[in-house]
Parts: structure tokens; C-alpha cells; sequence
DNA sequence: CTCGGGCGTGCCCCAGGGGCACGGTCAAGC
DNA sequence: GCTTGACCGTGCCCCTGGGGCACGCCCGAG
């Protein structure tokens, strides 16, 4: 029932060099090691186990995690979970390709990914929080201010709708905006003591983006196709372009949607 | 217009290590390097590219690669077929895991994965061939029996059908088979200088695979399918399960279906 | 008893960086 | 003008997941 390194080798289709670097890290001991020659022995029986981690090689999981597959006692939870963490990635990164390949293309296809839609939205007062922040620093700085005004908006008649953040410059790594994080409330004028001004009623255009659409700098092709929309339907940008958030955030999957990229239009 | 390293760095999102490597490898050079202390300085108009090489290695792209996009004349177009390859390769790590999934969950789910369709199919005269073969040699042998026996079916009438391989036994690293590659001819009777027989007329349980599933060990998944199909539908398998080839291999494209996996029923 | 192939170890290599140490340099404030 | 701290430079070792080679020992078949 053992069987020679090599032999094993050749019936795991695993290398010699990884058995050897999987003994290293105790992934796959060999069942005996004779103590005279530093021959080692496996047992027919870890075959399953070494095809497994050879599968699961395949999928570029890290050996780390093939350990912990490997010892759970639920190995197909285990693996689920992992491939649904390389689902996601890969999801993030196609977005990214198409992000930029339609910078690269120079925008051509936009509108076949992103459904642009219209609303009216009433005029609404809300306490603001502005400032001028590089990307890097955006989203800290976004959560710290909605934070905030969220916490001001209960002395005010409460949060009346989604909050939004309106970005009346570019936002990269080399503009700083400035943005400013919008929080509708209940009362009908705008309060004195804390920031706070009335935003106008609009017409919006928009399109709808999943959490996992919210990311820099794929984000952007959204607010292009919907600045491109606006340009083939004959109309005009009437403000600057903002992203609302009408979700809830935290408690949203990747494929959840959280949240508009929108423009106010003439 | 020009910056230093560190700044360069802050503004590409790369990190000054990052920098290094790529002006190692040729492909971002700083813009001037001062003779005396070694001091590099990058362009403004670098940031484009470096912003570009950053979002490419955030696809996992190879900086071969990287440097082959920034360079090409229609960059989009390497990007696409890079992309395309990605999912083409993350596609086939998706089947995997799916096969793992079910093979560490002792099958459960496979039915709702892979549609089990009946057929009866004639008589059929074939010339064979036949051997004992691991796994691992599996593919080059069959390629060539397949070659063989379709030549040799110009003598006897032409080929009628789609060419089938039966498995008369397990192949994996530890069973050989026997593998009988089989192909029908327009012949009457089986020639007797050739080995040739009738394969009687049968039902047929089967799926239909597209060639990037046609893929050792997800192929088992499909077999394991079938299989639980007809105990599931009371029937029996009535011969060893077969895979039959009616697609043109070299012309298709990773998604388009080429094969059946099929099991005779009773 | 010999000889070839298998087995052992160790070393260097790859991508794509991260991190640290050591030393030179530049510019702003005093 | 001088100090000082923040840059900048180089080089080294580290990581993962191996590939490949050299050198030498050892096992078993003939």
C-alpha cells in the first residue's frame, strides 16, 4: 500500500518539486520517512487527497487556503466559499475591462451596457458637508461626512430620503473636487446653525449601479454613458453630476443595487 | 511638467517599488535622469500610461503583456483578446470547481446542472480501434486512433456518422480503460482485414457538452450526470458509456457545443 | 557486482512586488 | 549660512508556487 515519491508523482499528476514543497508545509506528509536513506513513503490512500489539492491548484487557490479545504470537515463549504470570493473578483475585473476598453475605444459601446433612465426629483432641503478630497481619500472622507450629517439630520425632522454626494469637480488623483455629501431632511427651511441649503427640484438622468459597480475608476464609465445619453437625446446637462445612495450599504452583497449616478438635465 | 518619483508614484497609484520594476523592464522610463545623483524625474504626460499599466495589473495582466498594450498601436484590441482569454480561462476554473463541488458533496445538484436528453440510435458498422491507456496519454492516443480509423473508413465506404469513443473501463491515472474508438462507415458488414464489428442499435441517455467541458476531470461530472439520470428515472445502463464526437473540434470555439456524453439505457 | 534510474539535498531562477537598512541630497525655516 | 527632516538612491532579504540543474547516494534488476 506505499508507494515511491515518484510513483505517487506521477499518479497525484503532482510534481516532485511540489510534494516536496507540500511536505514543507505540512500539507501532505508522506506516511513514512526511512530514517536511514530519507526515503519517504506514501500511502495509496493520500492519492485522493493529493488529486484533490491538485484540482484545487487549478482553480489558483493559495496553498493556505487548499490546507484549510483539505482539513475542514465541510470541504465543499469550504470551497464554495472560495470560489465565490473568485467569482466576485473576477466580476470586479470585467468590469474593469470594460471600463477600459471603453476609455481605450474612446466610449464606443456605452450605452449597450448601462440603461439610462429619467425622474423628476422635488426640491428637497439638506444639511451638506463640502470639501475638497483627492480620490485616494474620497471614500474615508465620504463616510465620515454621511456619518455626520446623518447624525445632525435627527435635531431637523429626521432623514426625509436618499442621501447623495455631488461632485462640482473632477475627483482623481490629481483634482480634488470639490464634493459635497447632501442629506435631505424633514424640516421644510433650511437651518442656519449647521450647513444647509436647498436643492432644487430636477429632472435627472440616471443609471442604476450594483455595489460592486461602485468602484474606482469603473465608476466612471457609468457617468459617461449617462453624459453620452444626454448628448444623443438632444438634451443638456443642467448641474453638476452626483452619485445617490439609496441602499443600504453595508448590508448589500456585490451584486446588490445600492445606489444612482446621475445628472441633472435641462 | 516634470515630477518626481515620489510624486509620480502618488499620482499613477503606484508605489515606488512598482516604478522601479517597470523602468527595469523598459516600461516606464522616467523622462530624465540626473547624471550626477541619480535623480529621476517622470513627465506629467507619463501619468496616462502609468494610470493604464496600474488598472492592467489590477486585471492580474502579466507585465509582458502590460508593456505589449501600452505599446500597440490599437491598445484596445490586445486588451480584448488579454480579456477574452481570461474568461475563457476563468470560464473552465468555474467548470471545475462545479465538478469539485459535486464530487466533494457526493453529488448532489449535479442534475440541475447538465440536461439529460434520450435518443435511439440504428445499428451502426464501425471500424475500431482499441486499446489499454492512462489518462494522462488519453488524449494524444485517441487523436490519433481517430486520424487512423477515419482514414481507413475511405476504403469501405466513407464515414456515415459521428465517430464515438467507448470506455470499457475507468481511465485515470490508475485504471487504463480499455478505450475502443469507434467509427461508422457506409459499409453493409463489417469488413474483416480492418478490425471492424456492428455496434447493435441502442437508447441512449446523453449530454451535450461544449468543448471547453470536454475537459478531464470536469467530464466526469457529465458521466456522473447521466448516470444519476437513469437511476433517478428507474431505468439501467444496457453498455459502457461513451463519448460521441459530431462537432468539428479544430474549427470550434470554446462554447460551442461538440460532443455528447452518453450511456446506453435499457 | 555493476549499472541505470530513482531518490536525496541544495542552489539559483522566475514574476511582482513588500519592506528594511544604509547613505546621499534637497529645500525650508531659523 | 546652517540645520533638519523629508525625500531619493541602492542593495538586500522576504513572500508564493514552483522549474530546473548539479551533485551524490542508493536500490534493485540482470
Amino acid at each position: 500500500m506505499l508507494v515511491t515519491r515518484g510513483e505517487f508523482a506521477r499518479r497525484s499528476r503532482l510534481s516532485l518539486k511540489a510534494l516536496r514543497l507540500y511536505e514543507r508545509q505540512g500539507l501532505l506528509r508522506p506516511a513514512t520517512v526511512d530514517p536511514f536513506n530519507g526515503y519517504r513513503r506514501y500511502h495509496v490512500d493520500q492519492l485522493a487527497d493529493a488529486r484533490l489539492v491538485a484540482l484545487l491548484r487549478r482553480l489558483d487557490m493559495p496553498l493556505a487556503e487548499v490546507a484549510r479545504v483539505v482539513a475542514a470537515a465541510d470541504r465543499a463549504a469550504v470551497l464554495a466559499a472560495y470560489w465565490e470570493r473568485a467569482e466576485q473578483r473576477f466580476a470586479v475585473q470585467r468590469d474593469l475591462a470594460a471600463h477600459l476598453h471603453f476609455v481605450l475605444t474612446g466610449g464606443k459601446g456605452l450605452l449597450e451596457m448601462y440603461e439610462v433612465q429619467v425622474r423628476d426629483v422635488p426640491e428637497q432641503v439638506v444639511l451638506t458637508e463640502q470639501r475638497h478630497v483627492l480620490q485616494p481619500e474620497l471614500v474615508d472622507w465620504m463616510v465620515g461626512a454621511m456619518t455626520r450629517v446623518e447624525k445632525a439630520a435627527g435635531e431637523f425632522g429626521g432623514v426625509s430620503d436618499a442621501p447623495f454626494a455631488i461632485y462640482h469637480g473632477e475627483v482623481n488623483e490629481d483634482s480634488d473636487g470639490p464634493v459635497e455629501v447632501c442629506m435631505p431632511i424633514t424640516a421644510q427651511r433650511a437651518p442656519s446653525t449647521v450647513p444647509a441649503r436647498v436643492e432644487p427640484a430636477r429632472r435627472e438622468a440616471y443609471v442604476r449601479l450594483k455595489k460592486r459597480e461602485v468602484e474606482y475608476p469603473q465608476i466612471l464609465s457609468a457617468y459617461d454613458a449617462v453624459a453620452e445619453w444626454i448628448k444623443e437625446q438632444g438634451l443638456a446637462e443642467a448641474g453638476s453630476p452626483r452619485e445617490v445612495y439609496w441602499g443600504d450599504w453595508d448590508s448589500a452583497g456585490p451584486d446588490d443595487e445600492v445606489c444612482d449616478v446621475a445628472y441633472p438635465v435641462k
